[in-house]
DNA sequence: TCTGGGGTCCTAGGACCC
DNA sequence: TCTGGGGTCCTAGGACCC
């Protein structure tokens, strides 16, 4: 068995770029009050840090740290922690992605906070006085500094772009092969895209403790102990391209996840935070243009709690693939029956639509659905939907809610300290005085 | 008291087919 | 005596990412 990896192409050229420290960057844009001060942004619950300045950094609290176990760093270090405002991250990473596409067409969107430009066929003079002016532009409009990584494959210039961060520069560029050595021998294994908490203990086993030991193995023997993605990997760090860039593609899932600010017991609590989650669902899948033809829901207790945890699953498919709010909600809470089973402390509930497939491609329809003339089928759903996203967009989330959510729900999350959505409210937007 | 949320890709194994 | 072999498709679970 023979296929290929990789297109082999020794003139591929990318160039990371990462807004730095991307949650409290944004936070900053509108508050200079926490500028050189140590900053964190919790997640949901405001349970843990999923964003650390370099000064909380340097505090030694590390990336998903549980916010009670560094609580007593907090006030002698004068430390500002903050709600996550994804809202406003989204927004500031939408504008951020349009600046670089006036660099490149060719930007692949990694994360909200990374992108790919594959500068292979861009005529550059001097990639130093390129990288310069991509961060001044980015910096001048956006308000977010970024680093960049330059080198042949995106695994190398994940490196690089780490590089420069390491040695506080705005950009990196790897080309010699010294300088690629060099980068390399000064990796740890685990720090390599692609090497998780599983493959590092194995790989150490085996002598390969840098991403330079794992840069000379061959690649067939990286395929034997790793896997296809562990040859493309050995490939990647020995220079030739396996992960081209890609194309905009519909998503293939959607969740909506959420833990609950206290824990939950009763039936009802839950399926009020089940229905709000196929409302946000539903709201994602029109935005995308997309329909679901099955959903999964699962509600747990703590990991943390000390008990066995307990994890119900129910699933349910749909007749007919839909996005539509009341359709999506009818069958998530069928599947919590499935899922739910008293007697525990709930800590969190979520849905997963698996299968995504693009509005109006045609499905056959189940066997046993009997051709009927339903508000779906005679439009008027996709109308109600609209007005009622139409009215949510323009006048704030959950102007108009469904009713199975909860006038004055339980499941309700904490966030104390959330600063304004600057960007999307206009009841938030910032005032000059 | 207090431990996130949302994705992708790959693989192994089972079911099924001829 | 001797009990195939090759293929596809689907799914669950694992591993990784930010």
């Amino acid at each position: 068995m023979s296929f290929t990896v990789c297109a082999i192409n020794t003139q591929s050229l990318f160039a990371l770029i990462d807004g730095n420290n991307f949650f409290v960057s944004c936070e900053r844009v509108f508050n200079p009050s926490l500028n050189n001060k140590p900053v964190i942004v919790l997640s949901s619950n405001d349970g843990c840090a999923i964003a650390r300045s370099n000064e909380a950094k340097a505090l030694g609290i590390a990336m998903g740290a549980p916010l009670h176990t560094f609580s007593h760093l907090i006030k002698p270090h004068d430390i500002k922690t903050l709600s996550c405002n994804f809202e406003l991250y989204g927004d500031l990473s939408n504008r951020m992605m349009h600046i670089l596409q006036n660099f490149t067409p060719d930007v692949d969107i990694y994360s909200i906070d990374e992108a790919f430009l594959d500068i292979s066929r861009l005529h550059v003079s001097g990639y130093s006085l390129f990288s310069q002016s991509i961060y001044d532009t980015v910096l001048k409009h956006i308000g977010i500094p970024i680093t960049i990584g330059i080198a042949t494959t995106k695994t190398l210039a994940k490196i690089a772009n780490r590089t420069a961060k390491k040695q506080q520069k705005t950009h990196v560029m790897m080309r010699t092969q010294d300088e690629i050595t060099h980068a390399l021998q000064s990796t740890d294994l685990s720090s390599v895209w692609g090497i998780g908490r599983a493959l590092t203990p194995k790989l150490k086993k085996l002598g390969i403790y840098t991403a330079y030991d794992l840069s000379i193995k061959d690649p067939m023997w990286a395929r034997k102990v790793m896997g296809l993605s562990g040859e493309r990997l050995v490939r990647e760090l020995q220079g030739i391209s396996c992960y081209e860039n890609k194309e905009e593609v519909d998503k293939k899932s959607i969740q909506v996840t959420r833990s609950f600010g206290v824990r939950l017991q009763e039936f009802n609590d839950i399926a009020e935070a089940i229905s709000a989650h196929a409302t946000r669902l539903g709201e994602q899948l029109r935005r995308q243009k997309l329909v679901t033809p099955t959903l999964s829901v699962f509600c747990r207790t703590s990991l943390y709690s000390g008990s066995t945890p307990y994890n119900g699953i129910g699933i349910i498919a749909f007749d007919t693939p839909t996005n539509d709010t009341a359709t999506l909600i009818k069958g998530a809470l069928h599947a919590l029956r499935q899922a739910f089973q008293s007697g525990h402390l709930y800590q969190s509930a979520g849905i997963h639509a698996l299968d995504l497939i693009a509005e109006g491609t045609f499905k056959q329809k189940s066997l046993f659905s009997l051709p009927k003339k339903t508000s779906e089928t005679t439009g008027q759903t996709k109308k109600l939907n609209q007005a009622i996203d139409m009215i949510n967009q323009r006048h704030g989330k959950n102007t108009l809610f469904w009713a199975s959510s909860g006038i004055n729900p339980r499941y309700h999350v904490r966030q104390s300290h959330r600063s304004p959505r600057y960007t999307t409210r206009w009841d938030e937007i910032p005032v000059v005085r």
